[in-house]
DNA sequence: TTTCTTACA
DNA sequence: TGTAAGCA
């Protein structure tokens, strides 16, 4: 299993996803309900999100904060399957770096909001380092 | 407590 | 999109 098998595990509940993407329950549903995201279920139908979904949902909040609507995402999408180039722009707009310091974001603040978003000890690996 | 679906505003 | 109801 290499690293982009794992980045499809179905890892996170809707509420760990919400803190992570700052995007609300209801829009999550709504953008898979649009085909944008598959989340697996679990035997009791709650969604289980990858890494995979949490970067797509990364996406679609941040064409959205610059003004796109659905339709727009989608396209956006779109262009990303049928030329490599586009994923390299997106890349661009939502490189590795970025991703990760906005978890790292996400992930501080949802700590000081609430309690760890995470129900197990996963947080440890997300403690602040400076 | 959290998530799920359905439905209304 | 937010929110409420009724379940699992």
């Amino acid at each position: 299993m290499d690293l982009n098998d794992r980045r499809q595990l179905p890892l996170f509940a809707i509420g760990t996803v919400q803190k992570l993407t700052g995007l609300s329950a209801r829009q999550i549903r709504y953008y898979e309900e649009h085909d944008l995201i598959q989340p697996a279920r679990t035997s009791g139908k709650q969604r289980q999100f990858s890494f995979a979904d949490v970067e797509r949902l990364m996406m679609i909040r941040t064409w959205l904060d610059e003004g796109h609507n659905m339709a727009g995402v989608k396209r956006n999408f779109a262009e990303m399957e049928r030329r490599p180039a586009a994923k390299q722009m997106a890349k661009n707009e939502l490189s590795d770096a970025e991703v990760y310091k906005w978890l790292e974001r996400e992930l501080l603040d949802a700590r000081a909001q609430t309690e760890s978003i995470f129900q197990g000890d996963l947080s440890r690996f997300y403690r602040k380092k400076h």
